[in-house]
RNA sequence: GGCUCCAUGGUCAAGCGGUCAAGACACCGCCCUUUCACGGCGGUAACUCGGGUUCGAUUCCCGAUGGAGUCACCA
């Protein structure tokens, strides 16, 4: 058999040889140990938490080490391909503060190594398909599907393994006329990679994460070129990748089965392997059972949906930053100030069992890097959020700046902040108090106060209230109002002696927060009504009073 | 089902032959306190199960069990 000419039976078409391709994409000359990794997300419109997480790991990768961090798009699925996803996905991974040196780009690609579309890049794939096809490693298949099914279900009943490999691989061994015969008669065909392995005998891979990993050799013949003569992944991914000079390829566990095609593949082409980093995948609980996050039933995982509630992105950063690097969170706690890329990162450190995505750290996290804020980038942050998904609330906001500055001012900045803002949707829940449009009285009066008593507290209360008075001098006039009213001065009295009063200061001045805040947990109330002002605050208690009847 | 990966508290996880088995989140209690939050102190809670190897296994090996992933002309 000549495959040789056979390869040009196949590709009439393609001129350029391998050569010519190493030719233009040479080795690239970064530093000694700079890293080369990339994004290779398929363009259905759609990315989650978990790719974020893996963008991160190869952004530090490559940026830690002075390497290069590019965005291809594998659109080698014409049937998933979504209008416009590229652009929304650039900009959800800026908006996380995942950003490119060379690929893909909102309005085109920049640099050296594409093109950076899969679905531009054909002539490459056909040229090595059309080498191996000249080596003998590689051959049209022109089984149609049914064929394909009967062999499956004939594998099937026998319990053999499923696939076309071996014996099953019944076009392997066409002579050239026979292929000319069926290209001639309009056939179609798929390349299919001729494997030689045998699974009984396995390979080492030492992986990044997971260190040596022993595979059993491939024996699959792989499609590497559609019947459209589009690449799967398998194929794009070699070629890419080494024309790329990728050096490291982070992806997740779910390619670890495949794995042995690509070791195959790189070997039949003789090109050196990348270091592969299998992440592991992140889980979510799915009734009693865990499972791996998925787009169809996790929408709400969708980075999306992070936006839309809020959440700043370097809380999601440093969460996510949390699970990927085991140390990062004790080094985040002896670095508090430090920016995240003063973080060692390192691919030995990455965990590989499933974890469990979990809101309630992602929400800690957040607390604690909204705390790190000052006022005005607390500001910012909402009022940029606010215009996007809530316009008429960032005109009060806007309008009302210095009120704003006030509020997010309270308890920041010291020794011990607050820590109460989590994410933009519930911020503005947290301090909807403070606009008369938002107000809602949500809890009610404490049980120790009899309806007749909080009207008379807000009566007196209204009556002596005085802006001008600090801290100290509001609170004595509290504890007054109290005792007037038989109320403990201080709750360790009541506590005592329970019997002798109907509550202490705190039920009276729940009252009077309640009023105020239409809650009964609010920060420091005396800062509170600093920030509202009288006119406001006496409002409150008037409605309020109102309001009991 | 075959193959692969994984296995420490509810969750994320340190550990890499000898530890009273870290820490964080969540939870509970106490203190601080006019509420809440913050902060401080304390607490409940774990090495999946069998075999080996070893003076000694959470740690190494084998097996079982469990969980996950994958078996496309999708990535």
């Amino acid at each position: 058999m000549d495959y040789n000419k056979l390869a040009n039976l196949l590709f009439p078409q393609i001129r350029k040889t391998p050569e010519d391709y190493e030719q233009m994409y040479p080795p690239r000359k970064l530093p000694e140990g700079a890293k080369v990794t990339r994004l290779g997300p398929s363009p259905t419109g759609f990315i989650h938490l978990g790719n974020l997480y893996g963008a991160f790991a190869d952004e530090r990768l490559a940026h830690q080490s002075g390497g290069v961090f590019f965005l291809r798009i594998e659109d080698t699925d014409d049937k998933r391909e979504v209008q416009g996803a590229v652009p929304m996905l650039i900009q959800a991974l800026h908006h996380f503060g995942v950003n490119f040196d060379e690929g893909a780009t909102m309005n085109g690609e920049t640099g050296d190594y594409g093109p950076y579309y899969q679905s531009r890049r054909g002539e490459i794939y056909q040229c090595f398909a059309k080498s191996l096809v000249a080596q003998g490693l590689a051959y049209p298949c022109f089984m149609t599907e049914e064929e394909i099914a009967a062999v499956r279900a004939e594998q099937e009943a026998q319990k053999k393994n499923p696939g076309i490999y071996g014996a099953y691989a019944k076009c392997r061994d066409l002579s050239f006329e026979e292929v000319a015969e069926r290209i001639g008669s309009g056939q179609e065909y798929v390349i299919r990679f001729r494997s030689n392995g045998n699974p009984e005998n396995h390979v080492t891979v030492v992986d990044g994460i997971r260190g040596p990993l022993s595979l059993p050799e491939n024996d699959q013949d792989v499609v590497i070129l559609k019947k459209t003569g589009i690449p799967t992944y398998h194929f794009a991914h070699v070629v890419d990748d080494h024309l790329m000079r990728t050096t490291h390829v982070v992806r997740g566990e779910e390619w670890l089965s495949s794995l042995p095609i690509h070791v195959a593949l790189f070997q039949a082409l003789g090109w050196e392997l990348p270091t592969y980093c299998h992440t592991t995948v992140l889980m979510k609980m799915d009734g009693e059972t865990k499972r791996k996050l998925s787009k169809r039933k996790d929408p709400e995982l969708s980075l999306e949906y992070y936006k839309q509630e809020g959440y700043h992105p370097e809380a999601v950063r440093e969460y996510l930053l949390t699970i990927l690097n085991s140390n990062y969170e004790e080094w985040r706690i002896a670095n508090p100030e430090a920016a995240a890329e003063d973080f060692c990162f390192s691919t030995e450190k990455m965990s590989n069992s499933g974890t469990l995505f979990d809101l309630d750290k992602l929400n800690d996290v957040c607390k604690d890097v909204l705390a790190r804020m000052s006022a005005e980038e607390v500001l910012l942050y909402m009022l940029k959020w606010a215009e996007e998904y809530q316009p008429g609330l960032a005109a009060l906001m806007a309008e009302q700046r210095d009120k704003m500055l006030s509020i997010f001012s309270i308890d920041r900045g010291g020794e011990k902040p607050r820590k109460d803002l989590i994410y933009c949707r519930q911020i503005f829940r947290f301090i909807s108090y403070f606009f008369d449009e938002h107000f809602i009285v949500e809890d009610s009066y404490p049980a120790e106060v009899s309806m007749k008593d909080a009207k008379e507290i807000l009566n007196r209360y209204f009556q002596s209230y005085d802006a001008e008075d600090d801290n100290e001098a509001w609170f004595a006039k509290v504890r007054q109002l109290a005792a007037d009213m038989g109320y403990a001065q201080k709750p360790k009295d009541f506590k005592k002696n329970p019997d002798q009063y109907k509550g202490h200061v705190g039920h009276v001045s729940n009252v009077i927060r309640l009023a105020i805040t239409g809650r009964t947990n609010s920060p420091d109330l005396w800062l509170i009504q600093q920030i509202m002002g009288t006119e406001q605050v006496k409002g409150r208690i008037a409605q309020a009073f109102q309001d009991i009847g």
